[in-house]
DNA sequence: TGATTGACCAACT
DNA sequence: CAGTTGGCCAATC
């Protein structure tokens, strides 16, 4: 029984370290074929339903753009959650994104 | 059951 | 440079 795609991408994404990030194309990549970006979001949009906890707000598309803000209350929650942990954000984007990117490929292999 | 949509991405017009 | 299109696949209507 094979975990579904889902349950890969919360793996993938509790395991970002605090104060990093990562983005929705390298999370789909290093699952391979097996899904695509827009899956990576299908998944956090469910992680909701789930008990697990996941840090969906340190998931960000490849700019380092907020895109997935409004699904946080529709404030600046997710900007507030990533500052929390040393992030800079500035309108709506992270500042300096490459140094903060966390990439599974590279980090998790 | 078929059509539409979506927290993306890259290529094209 | 802004808008559209195709691709990926599951969930929703």
């Amino acid at each position: 029984m094979e975990k579904g795609f889902f349950q890969q991408v919360y793996d993938i994404v509790i395991q970002i370290p605090r104060g990093r990030v990562s983005s929705y194309g390298l999370i789909a990549a290093y699952l391979g074929s097996k899904g695509s970006a827009r899956m990576v979001g299908w998944a956090l949009n469910s992680s909701r339903n789930i008990p697990k906890n996941i840090p969906a707000h340190r998931v960000v598309n490849r700019n380092g753009l907020l895109t997935g803000k409004k699904h946080f209350g529709g404030t600046d929650i997710m900007a507030d959650l990533l500052r929390s942990e040393g992030v800079e954000i500035e309108n709506n984007s992270i500042k300096n994104f490459r140094s903060y990117l966390w990439d599974p490929s590279d980090e998790l292999k």
